[in-house]
DNA sequence: GTAATTTGACCATAA
DNA sequence: CTTATGGTCAAATTA
């Protein structure tokens, strides 16, 4: 190790050379000499298949050997985390949980609330029946999980097979709400559910098949960094705008199923949305709403205003607005806006305009001053949506339109399957949301006004 | 061969 | 000041 501290250095004066050219000039930094790779090669690992190999005999002196080797290496050794292992047994049992019948996968999630466990779907896609393996983006398992979506992609071509996915999965999800209102309560008019985490559970056993799938937002990004965050219990990946020059990036925890548990996005794209690929776009339905809905969302957001934009301290109408509805009316299945905390942390401080403020941000993001200021939340519209906006369709009406709290009440802004009724220049489309128009421009590439 | 991902190391910032 | 943590880099690895 010690034989790499002279290039160690010189990578750490290019590194402050480059945080001083940060800011300053993108392009110049990328002119700079980069350093020299260092990370001498270890002819003991020769691929990550024998790794893995090696590890499923693992024995504790085959541990120990390997540590030891790690100790004395410079650079990366690319093992499986350890937690990852202790997933595989999650993994057998979430697949007798996910082949069981509706009633007994819903009862299933139900008993394991008491795992900290929250998982936000923004992303929706056709869920496969069959279970997600567990280990992200790593080696033969992420073909599998393709192979799955493909798979299960193919089970539903037909717009029938489509509705009966949709009817089975909002039953599904309507019961779950039964065995969740049970729990809800009410603080300062504002409905709390407190079960929210099962409700979220419940739709990642449901729809599971966003693995590999950074966004459909309609941007392309690259993964540049991924890492285990404390205080949160998935891995957050770190992703780049692959748009040339768009300072863009995205951070994305997931669960290890897959399931987007948070998206945070810091800055604007200063370029139209790439044509989207017909891998992304959703594969079943020939319904244009979902694409509607996904370009609705997408459009409404990001790019001039890059998806909502909430600010911890002084929270503008927008946020507040959006995220009282949301919070008040939704059990956070789909809370494109708030669901950080009032999903995260339900009931720690259920004070109104607390409640409200602390929404669009968590306090932990806060030490960050980049993204202290900003929570953008990245909407993945795609094919599930039709569930969740199903699910809300569920939720009694009175029990949205009862609350009295100031902010939201309209509905002009909130995502629950609410028509508008109040609106002048918003229109309900097809996906039984109410748009308000609130923008419109031309973009480069595009024929037509956005 | 290229492109994308993984992952340990490093740095900046906040506490 | 030190420590803890998050964000980023880039070589190594994989697809």
């Amino acid at each position: 190790m010690t034989s790499s501290y002279p290039k160690l250095l010189k990578y750490s004066l290019f590194r402050q050379l480059q945080w001083t050219n940060m800011e300053v000039n993108e392009a110049a930094k990328i002119a700079i000499a980069r350093p020299v790779a260092s990370r001498p090669r270890c002819p003991i690992y020769k691929s990550l298949s024998e790794l893995l190999a090696g590890a499923i005999g693992i024995s504790s002196t085959n541990v120990h050997s390997e540590m030891a080797i790690t100790a004395i290496r410079p650079k990366t050794v690319r093992l499986k985390p350890a937690t990852n292992h202790a997933f595989v047994g999650e993994l057998s049992s979430q697949v007798g949980v996910s082949e069981a019948p509706v009633g007994c996968r819903s009862d299933n999630i139900l008993q394991s609330v008491e795992k900290p466990k929250v998982l936000y779907k923004p992303m929706a896609k056709l869920a496969p029946r069959k279970p997600i393996p567990l280990l992200e983006n790593k080696g033969s398992a992420a073909s599998d999980q393709q192979r799955e979506i493909a798979e299960a992609e193919a089970r539903v071509q037909s717009a029938n097979e489509v509705k009966q996915q949709h009817d089975f999965t909002a039953e599904c999800q309507q019961s779950l709400l039964a065995k969740s209102q049970q729990e809800k309560r009410i603080v300062n008019s504002t409905i709390v559910l407190e079960s929210t985490e099962e409700v979220a559970q419940s739709q990642s056993l449901i729809n599971t098949s966003t693995v590999d799938r950074p966004s459909y937002d309609g941007n392309n990004w690259r993964k540049y960094g991924q890492k285990q965050v404390k205080g949160s219990e998935y891995p957050r990946s770190y992703y780049k705008c692959t748009h040339l020059k768009c300072p863009v990036k995205k951070k994305v925890e997931r669960s290890y199923d897959g399931q987007i548990a948070e998206i945070v996005y810091r800055g604007e794209h200063n370029h139209p949305k790439p044509q989207p690929s017909k891998r992304n776009q959703p594969a079943i339905c020939n319904d244009t709403s979902k694409e509607t809905n996904k370009s609705a969302w997408s459009n409404q957001h990001p790019q001039t205003s890059e998806a909502y934009i909430c600010r911890t301290e002084n929270q503008n109408d927008v946020g507040l607005t959006i995220h009282s509805a949301s919070s008040s009316k939704a059990p956070c299945f789909y809370d494109p806006i708030g669901m950080h905390s009032s999903v995260r942390n339900p009931g720690d401080s259920a004070e109104g305009n607390k409640r409200l403020e602390a929404t669009c941000v968590e306090p932990k993001i806060k030490r960050r001053k980049y993204f202290g200021s900003l929570c953008i939340r990245d909407c993945d519209f795609s094919f599930d949506e039709f569930l969740v906006s199903d699910y809300y369709g569920f939720l009694p009406s009175r029990k949205i339109a009862g609350q009295s709290n100031g902010a939201g009440t309209s509905g002009e802004s909130a995502f629950p399957y609410m028509p508008n009724q109040n609106t002048t220049d918003s229109e309900i489309t097809e996906d039984g949301f109410c748009w308000r128009k609130h923008g419109q421009k031309v973009v480069k590439g595009s024929s037509y006004p956005r």
